[in-house]
DNA sequence: CCATATATTCCCATGAAATCCCATAAAAAG
DNA sequence: CTTTTTATGGGATTTCATGGGAATATATGG
């Protein structure tokens, strides 16, 4: 399983260590390799196993060649997809999208995810988990409005 | 697979680098050269290894009602086809037709499509790619849907 | 059938980027 | 405190994209 987060530094040749934790779990699942996307929805990278993004180009395989769907589940998944291997020392190289779609300069934070993890500039994730929190907490007291009534 | 997307140069003798990862899987895959046609629905080529031609041919077999447009739609993509070999460096070399129907000029944009992938002049691309994003956000639960069926 | 032009493919050189490999420092484990 | 693992830096090597000359194949006209 993929926990807790870790903070490694990024070098001036763009790589950056892959957690020895994280690394272990991949292996003992098979891979020695990782796929990764920008989210759709913040600016952190996700990582996978290769089999789930193989599952995903299954199921896009069943849409006709010719329907508009196909190629704009595709383009908009698998065009912006990496497939980074690892080096002998356990490192990945990172390209340019991937940096500025996170921000990334210095440090890379490593946030655990269970199946997946992603990849954070460690300032954007600190604003996007105070965000969080407050979102959380202005629905808590909402919770307990409605309880009440 | 094929992910990801790679800029490459179109030289004066109108070749082209395939990337070395398009390549790779290809024969993994044991093929060693490929098959392409101008997209029906947009202005990219498509590539792809030739026994999946003959599927999709089969496929417009089963799916059109009528004799007369099968024959006028599987011939209009065989007429339109190339089998393209690659030189001793990897390259292939593009015809005039193929050139126009993209409008490439000088650099040639590989998009990975999971079993397939498209070469694009990167301008086009680029409308295509941000549209696609936008139509994607609306339609990813209808993919979610056939994913579980 | 040959000769010339044109295109195609092979082959090698080059520079840039990716990867390997080793050294060392820092952290964790025993 | 000692040993092992992990992270990091950087030189050495390999891979890859690209350009261009040489060799081969194909087409066209006489």
């Amino acid at each position: 399983m993929f926990i807790s987060t870790y903070e490694n530094k990024l070098d001036k040749k763009g790589r950056v260590s892959v957690p020895a934790a994280y690394r272990s779990y991949l292996s003992s699942q098979g891979y020695n390799s990782v796929v990764c996307y920008p989210s759709f929805t913040n600016s952190s990278i996700e990582f996978c196993p290769q089999d789930r993004l193989e599952k995903i180009i299954e199921s896009i395989d069943t849409l006709s060649p010719f329907e508009e769907n196909r190629d704009i589940f595709s383009t908009s998944i698998l065009a912006n997809s990496f497939q980074l291997n690892f080096d002998t020392d356990g490192r990945v190289t990172l390209s340019e999208k991937l940096l500025n779609h996170t921000g990334i300069k210095e440090k890379v934070l490593f946030v655990g995810q269970g199946k997946t993890f992603q990849m954070w500039d460690p300032m954007s994730f600190k604003k996007f988990s105070d965000d969080a929190r407050k979102k959380a907490s202005l629905k808590r007291s909402e919770l307990k409005w409605k309880q009440t009534n």
